[in-house]
RNA sequence: UCCCUGAUAGCUCAAUGGUAGAGCGACCGGCUGUUAACCGGUAGGUUCCAGGUUCGAGUCCUGGUCGGGGAGCCA
């Protein structure tokens, strides 16, 4: 008899013989027809369990089906039959149990509504609850759309490192990779002393690489190198944050997306970045359409009306400048705002969904911010673009409605002379950057890209409200339990 | 890291400084082609940790650990 995963057996026709493996969610019974259980049984398949009806004339009905708790492992093997109110359920000819669920009264999970911060101490066990097998499904499948996107579009997959021993790799706290003996760490000893003096400098040249080593926040600088070679290429990997973030969207592992374009600039920077959220959020909703029908009426109500919006609407192109002068607009006109509103700072989160949320109600791409906010690798754009009054660079941030910033992204400078003024205003050593330059001098072509935070467009499409919950192991200052 | 807030049964929570409780879950029984099932009963406690005040601390004080919300940083 053929073992069918619970989604194919779903779908069989009346009559099929079958056998399904799986967790079971809830037992029920009754007394009629001389007993018989409802046993509900998912193995991960799909949203939905599939009912086994187990009768009381199984030899071991008595012994062992109605002992049959939640998550206890199962197999059973019936006839496919339809079930009164719809839908197919498995008449079951046997149902063995393969691993029972020993003290259910102190098992943590119950068929009951749990907390996520009470979910998230049982991560090994959280995955078999509705929420996190849909989620578990989501993430796959947006990993695959992310792929097929690239992939249909000649993209190249770039595998970028997560050891650098580069420390150039701009802003955030970096985790240290070391084999050095932490407690006592060799140190510089200086010329013909045969001991270090107490408090010299760590001794890094006899670390494993030779020099300091961390792992990496970023592959943009790895992955540009390829782009000049292999024209469109984007890395999808793990990245690290030794920041001590205390907030419901970050994390100290993440995994981030960055494609780079060559001969291409912001502007086609930016329709790729609108294409690309367009595409993961047809794919998930044609493929998870189970999974994202639970989102939307038990996480956030709303949920696929909203992600119908943001595929259907275009994407508004607005310069930084142009941003600032309507906010400024709109405080004239009694709009309050916590922070002020001043042509050269960054923009507050209240102010992105100002934008984004009431005053266009459309995905926002904003553009073109003054260079004293930006990082030192973005294109310096033309005097007077936008009729900035300040010198801007060809950055962009795309802001949806619910969530705010989703991506960040830049044309970067492809000009020796500009990029080593830009290193030198902001006080980086050039030597560190000599293969990052060497892009420059040999074949140097103008060229853009983006990142996108993978846990954050998941939250954005599932509506989940803690990047905790979107990824299986969370790893978050004080916490890496599992 | 800063501000606010919390930690009591397997889970969600109650308990004026004076005998530690409920709902759900588990277990037992009843009823029922059940599906958030329903009805009755039983068991279940290092009240986060370490000190302190008090005749007496879940409750008050000090310190710590961890969780949650917000901010900053960002993706």
């Amino acid at each position: 008899m053929a073992w069918l995963r619970v989604v194919e057996a779903m779908k069989a026709p009346v009559g099929t013989d079958v056998t399904i493996r799986g967790w079971v969610r809830t037992r029920r019974d009754s007394k009629a027809e001389g007993g018989l259980s409802f046993v509900h049984v998912h193995d991960g398949s799909c949203f939905d369990p599939i009912q086994v009806v187990a009768k009381g004339d199984l030899p071991n009905y008595a012994s062992e089906v109605t002992r049959i708790t939640t998550h206890c492992a199962v197999e059973a093997s019936g006839t496919i039959v339809q079930n009164p109110k719809g839908g197919n359920e498995i008449a079951a000819r046997e149902v063995k149990v393969l691993g029972w669920v020993e003290d259910p009264d102190h098992y943590p999970i119950q068929p009951k509504p749990h907390s996520f911060e009470f979910l998230r101490e049982q991560a090994h066990l959280r995955v078999r609850t509705n929420t996190f097998g849909a989620v578990a499904r989501v993430r796959h499948t947006l990993s695959m759309a992310i792929h097929r996107f690239f992939h249909e579009r000649g993209f190249v997959w770039v595998h970028t490192p997560i050891v650098t021993a580069s420390d150039c790799e701009g802003a955030g706290q970096m985790f240290r990779v070391s084999t050095l003996d932490a407690v006592n760490p060799p140190r510089v000893k200086p010329e013909g002393a045969k001991e270090a003096p107490a408090g010299a400098p760590i001794d890094f040249s006899q670390d494993f690489f030779g020099k300091e080593a961390h792992l990496t926040v970023s592959g943009q600088l790895n992955v540009e190198t390829y782009c000049a070679a292999l024209t469109n290429v984007y890395t999808f990997g793990p990245t690290f944050r030794a920041e001590n973030s205390n907030t419901s969207r970050h994390l100290a592992e993440f995994w981030m997306i960055e494609p780079e374009i060559a001969f291409a600039t912001l502007a086609e920077d930016a329709q790729l970045a609108e294409d690309f959220i367009k595409y993961l959020i047809a794919a998930v909703l044609s493929e998870r359409a189970d999974d994202m029908k639970f989102f939307d009426e038990r996480i956030e109500k709303g949920l696929l009306a909203r992600l119908k919006h943001v595929l259907e609407a275009p994407f508004r192109r607005l310069p930084y400048t142009e941003a600032i002068r309507i906010l400024e607009e709109a405080i004239t006109k009694g709009r309050k705002f916590e922070y002020p509103v001043k042509w050269g700072t960054d923009l507050q989160s209240e102010h992105e969904r100002y934008l984004t949320e009431e005053h266009f109600k459309q995905p926002v791409i904003l553009m073109n911010y003054p260079k004293q906010i930006k990082a030192f690798y973005m294109r310096l754009n033309d005097p007077g673009t936008d009729g900035a009054p300040g010198d801007t660079v060809a950055a962009m941030d795309v802001l949806v409605p619910g969530v705010g910033e989703i991506i960040g992204g830049s044309q970067r400078e492809e000009r020796l002379e500009v990029l080593d003024r830009r290193l030198d205003e902001m006080g980086l050593p050039k030597k560190e950057y000599w293969w990052y330059r060497d892009l420059r001098r040999f074949g140097s072509v103008p060229h853009a890209g983006f990142g996108l935070g993978f846990e954050r467009a998941m939250m954005f499409i599932t509506g989940m409200q803690n990047v905790r919950d979107v990824i299986p192991f969370p790893r978050t200052p004080k916490s890496a339990e599992f």
